[in-house]
DNA sequence: TTGTAAGCGTTATCAG
DNA sequence: CTGATAACGCTTACAA
């Protein structure tokens, strides 16, 4: 059947080739700035003018498949309504497009972590950058044949960026301290993933140091969104010995508890001192705004990126496709963490009457 | 050159076929699920169980290359860090996912409209959906044999998706007239950016039906942001005569708003009623609840998606792949505007002192 | 320096 | 019903 009268169908490199009086391979020689594709500046010029004129535009397909090399990353959170998760990706994306990698977005969802990834296999896709996917565990044969980067969910099996989270819940607690607080509570949520796991580790032992310890019913379980914080709030208002303080594992949940306390008519700061973490936008929406320690998500986002691109390129110049098995690659691997930053704002101050001593010097 | 010892390389229909004792074509009619595919039952027997021995996977690359569609979807957008946008994507994502396509992510940035298509092109993405892309003259060769869906964005020349934009405003109008507010401003950007335009447009056409204007004083242009929302409202509550209540055009200036009055010590809402739009998570953060006229996000990047596949596949099936540069494709095209919906929470009351008369009845 | 030949892994169009 | 055979658009030796 003859084809239907189509527009302007796509010029290939054979139509440049044409146009341009030379073979089609010659004018993938030309355009894939190949270093050792000696060709003569006269045909160079040549082609580069008919390719210009015919609007062409290599098939990244058709290169992916001779290449095996889609050049392009999976990326897979598990809910990009989360504020964090969304900067993370933004990140990601900016470094990838600038490397001349597309993204192919993933949303974690229901679905099984291991057909997620049999579907980004399936598209030839390079690498895939796996955001704080719960511990829980990953068949690991799931990998099998890709180059992973984790996010902020080290791994001794494989490469990852983090923040340092630990030194997060520090700040916190250090932070609290010299303010003056003693009375001290912590809300975070019950998973297993690891970012809030180190929270809580910093701020605990950081208080630890300082001879404080967290009283056990001073230590609430919450699912790490608003009304995780404002019921875990309440809960900690009602106790007999109320906390002047709280360091929540991130700032959906001090922002509950923000919430709950207004609510309440607790005064902020006064009566109840509250440090998130994340510094989110909206840490800065309420009034007063909120103090947190602030988590480069888009940054960690672009060195994620940024790693399994090297990942990847080191991977395709050696041993071919199989690669991304074995943990650092060329053990250039150092899981530097990134830094993350006290932001005092609106929610601390010195606890209202007493204890208000000591680290104040 | 021997290939470099490579771990179980991914099985290709060949080795499928070879296990199975047939030929590469009947793998390949066999997994494709292809309708006129009769085989007999034996033989796909045995193709199905070596395809599942071997664990193969096709490769979507080269069915690509053949098929000229690449089951995949560009979504580009302004800027991820908005969660009206993250939302929007979110739902595309998971349409995309359950249709079989793959969502390739691009944010705008600066890059130039046209170059960003071009990469997709090259890709051979099958369509792509543009969120809110400022209506500045887009060159429409841009999107030459392009499959579009535009979302928030009507245009004569594409199919798209958007919400009632013009029925917030109108419901934001309606709920603060029958409060008994007839001293009302309202707040929104001046960027073209067709939504907030037309929500604007339906609050001052809604009073304007009841006998009210809004005074140009107390029609604020303001970027779309906390910052914004927070000058604004500054600026309306030095004005001699303050309004009683506002309407702005988005979450992020209520919120800026709400920001401003409590900031002030201006009361929401005995002094000020506070009305936004879009209905995003943290509307309920703050004390109190922002009233607001919700907006699908979610359900916008849906539609747009799966009305993208539509034509995707229309156009496919059809004349081949130069589709997508008539408009509504087989006039299916019912422009219908995805309903929007108040959400009265806690920052509009009656006015406090005078004018509580009225629609109150 | 440039052209020829041979794939990459599928799908599609035929004969057998 | 199944098996050759020919693309799809490009890269990569290898020859001329």
């Amino acid at each position: 059947m003859p084809r239907p009268a189509r527009l302007p169908a796509r010029a290939t490199s054979h139509d440049v080739a044409a146009r341009a009086g030379v073979s089609q391979p010659t004018v993938s020689l030309v355009l894939s700035s190949n270093p050792k594709a000696r060709v003569a500046s006269a045909t160079r010029e040549r082609v580069l003018r008919a390719a210009e004129e015919l609007g062409y535009r290599p098939n990244v397909i058709a290169r992916s498949l001779v290449r095996r090399r889609s050049y392009a990353l999976g990326v897979l959170v598990p809910d990009l309504g989360n504020q964090f998760f969304a900067d993370v990706v933004s990140g990601a994306e900016r470094v990838a497009a600038e490397e001349g990698y597309a993204v192919v977005l993933t949303e974690q969802r229901d679905a099984p972590l291991e057909r997620q990834l049999d579907a980004l296999r399936a598209r030839q896709i390079d690498g895939v950058i796996l955001d704080a996917a719960g511990a829980s565990a990953v068949p690991a044969a799931a990998f099998d044949g890709l180059n992973v980067v984790l996010v902020d969910r080290p791994s001794n099996g494989w490469p990852g960026v983090a923040s340092d989270a630990e030194g997060a819940g520090r700040l916190a607690a250090e932070h609290l301290l010299a303010l003056g607080h003693r009375r001290l509570a912590f809300v975070g949520p019950s998973t297993d993933v690891h970012a809030f796991r180190m929270r809580e580790r910093g701020f605990v032992r950081a208080l630890a140091a300082a001879g404080v310890t967290v009283a056990s019913e001073r230590l609430r379980r919450a699912p790490a969104t608003l009304e995780g914080g404002q019921a875990a709030m309440r809960a900690l208002l009602a106790l007999p010995e109320r906390p002047t303080a709280v360091f929540c594992a991130n700032d959906l949940l001090a922002l509950g508890a923000h919430k709950a306390c207004t609510g309440l008519g607790v005064a902020i700061p006064r009566e109840m001192s509250i440090v998130g973490c994340d510094d989110i936008a909206f840490a800065r929406f309420v009034t007063p705004e909120l103090t947190t320690v602030a988590v480069p998500a888009r940054e960690l986002g672009a060195r994620a990126a940024r790693l399994l691109v090297r990942e990847i390129e080191a991977a395709g110049a050696g041993a071919g496709a199989g690669a991304g098995v074995r943990a650092a690659g060329a053990g250039s691997q150092k899981p530097r963490l990134l830094p993350v930053k006290l932001v005092v704002r609106g929610t601390t101050a010195a606890p209202a009457a007493p204890a208000a001593r000591g680290a104040a010097r």
